[in-house]
DNA sequence: ATTCTGACGTGGG
DNA sequence: CCCCACGCCAGAA
């Protein structure tokens, strides 16, 4: 009965993301049994906006575009925060996306 | 109850 | 690779 919390499911993922890597809605969906509500993840990370331990940076959509930057604090906090840990990112979107991207079904237990 | 929207994804062309 | 249409689930009006 994955109901249960899907918020603190988002947020488990989230935090488990290793520094230096990105990864995509569909993923963690795919991840917590739900590849089908990708929206929601990301809708649950809109909400994790008080949770400050959750990078919700480190999660763009599958193109590797920071489709949510908009929802961060200024305009350009969310690519400041990824070219902090060494990601590149050019006009919102991440180059080497291949490289950075992390796929908790894949490589978390 | 109905309708629209959204930090998405997949499939077809 | 890009563009278009559809699907999906939850919440707000």
């Amino acid at each position: 009965m994955p109901e249960t919390n899907f918020f603190e499911r988002c947020y488990s993922v989230a935090k488990q993301i290793p520094y230096g890597r990105v990864t995509s809605y569909g993923a963690i969906a795919k991840y917590l049994g739900a590849a089908r509500s990708a929206r929601m993840v990301g809708w649950a990370m809109n909400a994790s906006h008080g949770n400050d331990e959750i990078p919700a940076h480190r999660v763009v959509n599958r193109k590797g575009l920071l489709t949510g930057k908009h929802h961060f604090q200024g305009t350009n906090l969310m690519q400041q925060l990824l070219e902090s840990e060494g990601i590149v990112v050019v006009d919102s979107q991440i180059q080497n996306f291949s490289d950075v991207f992390w796929d908790p079904s894949h490589e978390l237990l």
